[in-house]
DNA sequence: CCATCTTCCTTCGAAATCGAAGACAAGCTG
DNA sequence: CAGCTTGTCTTCGATTTCGAAGGAAGATGG
């Protein structure tokens, strides 16, 4: 219940409870090959974690020719994690353990238009509602965590100009969770937390690119396994100009961004003016499903927009795979124009091995995601 | 003399000794700090390098408030490198002692276009000349390195695909130069090399983009501080299509690439076109100094082009600096105009603390680079 | 000139890690 | 079902690393 103790677990001990944690390492010999620690140290730093009850020991693994492993979970009473993902008119909301695997999750209505405060505190008390009815009893709060869609400046945990969070702009956001929760928090765009979930679901591919294609386009970037920010913008490709017959101006100031044209929002917008009403993403596909040729064709034009500036992308950063998430993903056009874009026109080299895929994350990809950051903060 | 001998620095003797030879670090403390071990343990190892006779102390550094620090060196009877950048008409050879520190650079004429076979005996032969004439008695080598004009892959070291590099393709350079030398060797893209080397030049920013300007359009990505190679093809921009208003027939198949605007090539055959006749890069520079308007505005449109490509790449990875080397790098215009074009269209929050300026590493940069990268290889 | 501070480096016992050897527990194969 | 292979995990002595304490050498400031 108290919500107020700080886990101990320094140095070793907290870097293998942190592999268990996040799905790298799930028995004594894969931790030892992971860490590059010796077998030997491994067995005695996990002895010691399951005497302090972090770790326990849960049947056993499925036996790759010798004998089985031992199969380590992090202790179900060991912690929890609240974690979140605001929309501009939805949010996802979820308790996990720390393992990082969701106890519950709920989607609610909310609106980030009524600025930080009210939202933050409107989850905050999301959280006791779920820790009230979903929370073992005495199993403490560890962490909390959410994704916004905006740019977070990663040293300060503020928010720094947003396009679609009106009233955010330098907010603090981090600061004013830490001053609530007094446990380590995490703050973060919510492609980047898409992008670190998804991760999780491509083992072996180092290197990302996540696009999220909702009402807005968002893109987190994985280099070397690792969430790639720059200082803080890294991954925006939502105001690249691209190239069209007409001319639009954007919300930035600059005319023909990639946004104007292939968000949800623009498609939206298009949608409107041709009589038919939408109130979200998912509303846009239906309609491509249903077969409406408008959609479709404004949905192909925007996957072949999106597909031409990843070329640029594809051809720079030479990554394993594209993954598609966000609303719009489901439309199967939007994937095939901008495979189609991509094989077109990049060089060989860079697309011989490129895959380009939907998400296999699911729908709680960036809850997982915030999880996984998160769990590097309270451990160790 | 003989060249056969390897070096037997395992572990963490290895790990301090490369942080020494790439300046990493001058002084015991300094060690302890950037390896983050413990000081005695740092003292320990380091006796034991000296010992060897792989390290020397060498006087003292400056004091910075206290005790003056000893500062230490890679021996340098410890060890040769050597090293080559290959274009596509002239060469840069040079010798490194283990520190990475040139002992004597070269430049000599050379032709590419004769094939890998002839090449890499033209280059061999020219490292014998250096070694006789300038390699101290004694002293063996221990890793050979070269830059090459096109993309390598990394697992092989073969040649992939090059576009200015005619009877390469495929072509196994790492495997041919190692069966000559049964040393260390290293095979990277020029620009690569350029990146790594221009890297030591700008402490404390961990991602750059170095762009080389040179016949054609190289760029290489330091990520996180290291060398982002994707799957050996990152960091090309040349093949992007850019918006003009006629439309050209790039080298690859596809219309209107960078490559055939604004590379130095496509410079020199516009020029040549108005009847003004240049050899290399270094000439095009020569008539903008000398105020001709055709090179200049030619060279002007070649920045603004550029510079558009850089404004999505700095929006999506959102680097501290973009560092322009190459022969074309030295025409003023070129740099104003890539600053004014990735400036104007750039989201402010990408552009706030990003510098864009040309090289500082001099003109050995790239040799510079391959010695960093080897010693890698070397030590350890 | 002398006390005081800072930084650099070493000394030495405590603690962590390693690695080789072997016990253990399967799957596979004839 | 015996023997082989593969992979997991533990035991134990040797090695490496740590960290606290202190000495060394210079900066600073009366």
């Amino acid at each position: 219940m108290s919500g107020k103790e700080r886990l101990l677990v320094r140095g070793t001990q907290g870097d293998l409870l942190r592999l268990v944690a996040t799905g790298h390492a799930e028995s004594r010999a894969q931790l030892a090959r992971v860490s590059g620690l010796a077998a030997s140290s491994v067995s005695l730093r996990v002895e010691e974690l399951i005497d302090t009850g972090l770790l326990v020991e849960e049947g056993s693994g499925t036996s790759s020719g010798g004998r089985r492993p031992r199969r380590l979970r992090v202790s179900p009473t060991a912690g929890l994690l609240a974690v979140a993902d605001l929309g501009a008119h939805h949010a996802r909301l979820g308790l996990l353990d720390l393992s990082g695997v969701p106890l519950v999750v709920e989607e609610r209505a909310c609106d980030i238009a009524l600025g930080p405060e009210a939202t933050l505190d409107w989850m905050a008390a999301a959280f006791d509602d779920l820790l009230a009815a979903h929370g073992p009893p005495g199993v403490p709060l560890r962490g909390v965590g959410t994704g916004v869609p905006g740019p977070v400046d990663p040293a300060t945990g503020r928010v720094v100009s947003p396009s679609r969070m009106p009233g955010w702009n330098n907010f603090p956001v981090a600061e004013h969770l830490g001053a609530r929760y007094d446990l380590p928090v995490l703050v973060e765009n919510d492609a980047n937390l898409l992008a670190v979930g998804e991760a999780r679901s491509w083992p072996g591919l180092d290197n990302l690119m996540v696009l999220k294609a909702g009402s807005g386009i968002g893109c987190g970037v994985i280099v070397d396994g690792r969430l790639h920010r720059g200082r803080g913008a890294a991954g925006d490709i939502s105001h690249v100009r691209v190239r069209t017959d007409s001319s639009v101006m954007c919300s930035c100031g600059h005319p023909d961004c990639l946004e104007a044209y292939a968000s949800g929002a623009a498609l939206m917008a298009a949608l409107s003016e041709l009589g038919l009403a939408t109130r979200r993403p998912a509303d846009v596909v239906a309609l491509v499903e249903n077969g409406v040729p408008e959609a479709t064709a404004l949905v192909r034009n925007a996957g072949r927009l999106i597909g031409e500036v990843l070329t640029v992308l594809v051809n720079f950063l030479n990554p394993d795979a594209i993954v598609v998430g966000g609303g719009l993903s489901a439309a199967e056009p939007l994937i095939s124009s901008i495979r189609a874009a991509v094989y077109e026109r990049c060089l060989p080299l860079a697309t011989r091995d490129l895959e380009i895929a939907v998400t296999r994350g699911g729908p709680d990809a960036a809850l997982l995601g915030a999880g996984s950051l998160l769990l590097d903060a309270v451990l160790g």
